[in-house]
RNA sequence: GGCGUUAUGGUGUAACUGGUUAACACGUCGCCCUCUCAAGGCGAAGAGUCCGGGUUCGAGCCCCGGUAACGCUACCA
């Protein structure tokens, strides 16, 4: 057993942090964590901390950050420090920070609580194929955990790539408190040699954040549920650097209808996504402020006045009411149908004039009015035909009948798994006209799929027709989180009217 | 497979330190209002609290044992 009551100081002033990696569009589990995050330390006069974790090269996505910051604005969530705020801890990027991960890095290799590991990948993978064959936990093999001086001196030599890894305790357990949940306990043979610092210079998560944690004085790490399993690898990093930890509180995941974990193919899950459908802030705030419990219930006395009321309740009302340790533990579904609800009750509630703002800021825009005035301007022969073309730009949804988006020699089944196969290109590639056809015409050529049906199919369930603007203009215009989302929906609507048909 | 977490109607939540027929909201259905559709009003169906034991006068709340779902099991976070 490890020894694990030292947490930071009760009297410490409360300072908390989101961490969100920016590899994509800002995800509604970010703006959740963001929102409990930041409940708790608006009401201790605690300071919310926003760092970035773009440690990781391969999936960083340049545009990603800025997405962030906005979108976090957006939702009315403010941060005390940050990369774009700066702060006395900072640099709050972890990519500018590499130099303070490699001196924490030499320390525990100084004093033998972490090793280099010259391992290759295909060693570790092959190995990883033995293990999974023979029934066993994957599990790194302790090649190099006990490597000579020698033997090291002399990789290093050869200027052979390494990493660092964690000498986790052969023995023994690790338990840590959970704030929501009470002392979980994991033995040290089920915690693996973790990697702190990969061969390319840039630590794992794993490191990175203990490290700035540390550094940055958080007292409290309030974080999603998914990990609990990673928290003791943490807690024997602060004991192997010698510091107190910050307290752990593991928020339940946010699930698909299914109950899986809430995803991309399931859910709209991009912020950019609620904002440019037309969601208001103050809807999408109030739903995540709904799951997990927190907020107190109605008294019998608010029920009489109208306990409609009782979940509807604003940043402020959270931050007065709001109970981090009231959370409930089950994960809660993400449901549009309630946020949907909700969000048409902040809309009548909004004068006439508030109302006809919303609708020219977003979905009426000039902006993007004007984008889709220069697509049509040819095709039409009156102003008055402005919507015949354009209906499904400003719609929510569109479903083409089989007709129109199956095409003469395919048969509903390929067409769907290309579509799938389009979708799934759409989501890495560039959201430029030139960038999509490159892909597209690639796919095409790859599935022997010509380039009119290609086309044809994307404009038949984008625009639910087989006449429209420029296919490509028009999804740039719409915008990717909407185009993919539309793509998406398409699909599941398809799946679920071919069971239906079984 | 291993480890961990969780478990109240379809969904989100409630139920004081165990105490009457498990409450509220969303959704669903019906009725009213109404030129339509929403909104609004009224009403209904829907869980006996994952399952099985135990403690107790009494258990959704406590104990034990299962099951299921989810998460983790990467040089991703």
């Amino acid at each position: 057993m490890t020894e694990n009551t030292a947490i930071a100081p009760p009297e410490a002033p409360i300072r908390v942090r989101i961490a969100p990696s920016p590899t994509g569009d800002p995800h509604v589990g970010t703006a959740y964590i963001g929102l409990i995050n930041f409940i708790y330390a608006r009401q201790r006069g605690g300071q919310f901390v926003l760092r970035i974790e773009d440690t990781d090269r391969a999936r960083f996505v340049a545009t990603s950050e800025q997405m962030i910051f906005d979108a976090l604005h957006w939702l009315g969530l403010t941060w005390d420090e940050g990369p774009d705020v700066g702060g006395p801890y900072g640099p709050y990027r972890q990519s500018e920070r590499t130099e303070i991960y490699r001196e924490h890095g030499d320390i525990l290799l100084a004093n033998g609580t972490a090793y280099r590991c010259f391992c290759t990948a295909e060693d570790l993978e092959a190995a990883r194929q033995r293990q999974i064959a023979a029934k066993l936990p994957p599990r790194y093999p302790g090649t190099c955990r006990d490597l000579d001086r020698a033997t090291i001196d002399s990789n290093l030599a050869e200027n052979r790539p390494f990493v660092i890894r964690m000498k986790v305790p052969t023995e023994g357990s690790t338990t840590f408190r959970d704030e929501l949940r009470g002392n979980v306990t994991f033995e040290h043979s089920n915690v693996d040699d973790q990697v702190l610092m990969k061969s390319d210079g840039f630590p794992t998560y794993h490191l990175a954040n203990v490290v700035d944690d540390h550094l940055m004085h958080i007292t409290d790490v309030i974080r999603a549920e998914e990990w609990i399993s990673s928290t003791p690898k943490h807690i024997l990093l602060y004991q192997a650097f010698g510091w107190q930890f910050p307290r752990f509180w593991h928020m339940p995941l946010l699930r698909n209808l299914d109950k899986s974990k809430i995803s991309k193919r399931k859910n709209p899950v991009s912020l950019v996504y609620y904002r440019q459908a037309g969601f208001l802030p103050q809807a999408v705030i109030n739903f995540l402020g709904l799951m997990g419990g927190g907020m107190p219930s109605p008294t019998p006395v608010e029920i009489v006045n109208g306990a409609k009321e009782s979940e509807i309740f604003s940043l402020d009302e959270m931050i007065q009411r709001f109970e981090v340790p009231n959370i409930r533990l089950g994960g809660p579904v993400f449901d549009l149908t309630k946020l949907r609800w909700l969000n048409s009750e902040y809309l009548r509630a909004l004068t006439p004039e508030a109302f006809f703002s919303a609708l020219r800021e977003t979905v009426l825009s000039d902006q993007y009015l004007r984008d889709i005035s220069t697509l049509i301007q040819t095709r039409i022969e009156t102003l008055g035909e402005f919507g015949n073309l354009t209906a499904f730009l400003l719609q929510d949804n569109v479903m083409p009948p089989q007709d129109v988006w199956v095409p003469k020699k395919r048969t509903p089944e390929e067409t769907l798994v290309f579509s799938a196969e389009q979708l799934a290109i759409l989501e890495v590639t560039e959201w430029t006209t030139a960038a999509m056809e490159l892909a597209l015409k690639k796919l095409g050529e790859e599935k022997t799929w010509s380039v009119k049906e290609n086309f044809m199919l994307l404009r038949a369930i984008l625009s639910g027709s087989t006449m429209s603007p420029p296919l490509l203009e028009s999804m740039v215009i719409f915008g990717k989180a909407r185009t993919l989302d539309r793509l998406r929906r398409f699909q599941e609507a398809q799946k679920k009217l071919a069971n239906t048909r079984k």
